[in-house]
DNA sequence: AGTACGAATTAGAATAATTCTAAGAAGCCA
DNA sequence: TGGCTTCTTAGAATTATTCTAATTCGTACT
């Protein structure tokens, strides 16, 4: 059937989770694969809404939540601009480019995890760390994509 | 005269922005230094008000802005809560404690925050990093305050 | 196939934090 | 003191997100 290639890893996940894996569900999740630009809740919406136009905004957060929640992609949130989503599931942080606003993946070495856990004093137990950097990119990046 | 202990620093950096010490910047400025808890604008003002009941909350706002603008206080978001703010201008990570949602500064050693950097690839020119933990903090730590 | 019933979607209202606007008060200096 | 600029203030506006309540959908019996 016309399943997305990714159809299937995303119907086990919802179904981990006693969800099920609906036509917006695998829009919204295609639409962050295809382009990993870290897009705004309502990028997302005007990205789905090309193949679905009858989809609603809520119903994008709805999923973009769900998604989440299931641990298939990541909420990303620079200062109070709106939350942003990233379908990478590796352990990377985040390089925000002050002129352009565009937001890149930077792979983190286990290694370098564990380094950063040693600041923490006895007494601190961390599920998570998460690592911003804010700067400026350049243009041989910014074409890299 | 009846000046906070802080009060010169205070006027000293806005003076190098060319701005003036205001009654309301200065009662600000202390309460973020007598309980440095990472209150919240919200917070701040109920603080403040018991000094100076006739401040506004958009006065507490423009006030933060302008100390977080003189690099005197560094504004602190977790996920889309509201804004927290820290007078602590030591380099240092966050941890955010998940269950009582208390923030804590968790000091950098400068050998650290070189580590880290090396993660960037060439082209990324990073003119700050965030470090932020969340997790759970023992009743140890949380007394010590 | 038809019905029941929880899950999911939808449009629009509501909320929360923050920013904006416009008016007045205060500080500074000639 | 007058003139100019900065600062404060109350309240309106904005923005992203969540909530509400009504439909629609999907699945599981019968
Ligand atoms: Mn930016
Ligand atoms: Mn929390
Ligand atoms: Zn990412
Ligand atoms: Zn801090």
């Amino acid at each position: 059937m016309s399943h997305s290639p990714n159809a299937e890893a995303l119907t086990q996940r919802l179904a981990d989770s006693g969800l099920r894996a609906t036509p917006q569900r695998e829009v919204v999740y295609d639409v962050l694969l295809q382009k990993r630009d870290h897009p705004t809740a309502d990028e997302v919406f005007a990205r789905v809404k090309s193949e679905m136009p009858t989809i609603s905004l809520a119903t994008v957060y709805n999923c973009l939540e769900t998604l989440v929640q299931c641990d298939l992609v990541r909420a990303v949130n620079f200062e109070r601009g709106p939350t942003r989503y990233c379908p990478n599931l590796r352990p990377h942080a985040h390089f925000h480019d002050e002129k352009t606003g565009r937001t890149y993946d930077i792979e983190l070495p286990p290694a370098i995890l564990q380094t950063v856990n040693t600041v923490l004093p006895s007494g601190f137990d961390a599920s998570s760390v998460e690592i911003t950097f804010r700067g400026q990119a350049s243009a041989k990046v910014a074409n890299r994509e």
